[in-house]
DNA sequence: GAACGATACGTTATATTGTATCCTTCGTTG
DNA sequence: CAACGAAGGATACAATATAACGTATCGTTC
């Protein structure tokens, strides 16, 4: 096992003690394989699709990993709101703002792929509001605007 | 071609207008096998995924369909905006608002599979303002609640 | 109406994304 | 350490979507 260790990602002690954290809150286990995928994901820290990431984790640890096992990492990591869904580019991007788990939009750049989260309470109330009215429950919502980053904006004016 | 268009689901007069009405504005070509996806999709009138929608046809058409053609004819309509991608579900479901195009918002009930197509200025101009104030140029937003209707929300308070 | 270009359609194959099943391993707990 | 449940692994497969290529159809122009 330690040979796996030593072929993970380095990861900062930051996100480190954020996934501790989150374990111990919801009663997980933070196992070196759940580590490792979660490495390998703030390593690139831009949106990557789960067999992007199967290749990224498969080179580094110089092994075949199967798909479902990637999945389940991704779910976990999911679960305790380490990592987000893109549902419209189906791609996973880790959690950026460590500070406590929230509902997040995304604004995705169509040129340079990034994907800015932003954290708008605003927002959310609103959508309430939206789904109060008709008598709806939400339970979670996706809100991801795709469009052009500021720097890909102005590069496009030329 | 005639044995083809005996085998299309029926279709009111009021959605037909609505897609001649579309493709003259975007000059687009409404072909019987457009028109009969469409109204194939309209005699559900709920959100079916690619491949059911495949099924349903070929079950019409008795024969086989490729899923490349239906993906064609689901881009036709939603480029003239007949139809919408759910992407957090992967399915499509024809437009409920036939007035005008526009940008939706949907509530997804994961009880009852039932999805409620919603008109919000005011959400879109929010989104266009958290956008703006990150010099972000926003191209379309995806909106999707996933929650209770009504009707399964009482239910399950039984 | 013949020729042409553009758009739509069909066929085959394949890429990408995600699950089912079954069994093994690990970690805790008594 | 025995027993149990959570996590991990292997194999196979299901579901979703696209690539590449050729053919047919439509609309225009001559």
């Amino acid at each position: 096992m330690a040979r796996q260790l030593a072929r993970t990602a380095p990861l900062a002690a930051k996100w480190r003690k954020l996934a501790e954290g989150r374990c111990a809150e919801k009663g997980e286990r933070l196992t070196p394989a759940r580590l490792a995928v979660y490495a390998e994901m703030l390593a690139r820290r831009r949106a990557v699709s789960a067999y992007e990431l199967i290749g990224l984790l498969e080179k580094r640890q110089e092994r075949k990993i199967a798909p479902l096992t990637v999945y389940r990492h991704l779910d976990f990591l999911i679960r305790t709101g380490l990592v987000h869904r893109l549902q419209s580019t189906q791609t996973y991007l880790p959690c950026d703002h460590p500070d406590q788990a929230h509902e997040s939009q995304f604004l995705l750049c169509s040129s340079c792929g990034n994907v800015d989260e932003v954290e708008s309470t605003g927002l959310e109330a609103l959508l309430s509001r939206i789904a109060d009215e008709r008598g709806f429950r939400p339970d979670n919502a996706v809100v991801e605007v795709k469009g052009l980053c500021g720097a890909c904006a102005v590069e496009e004016q030329d």
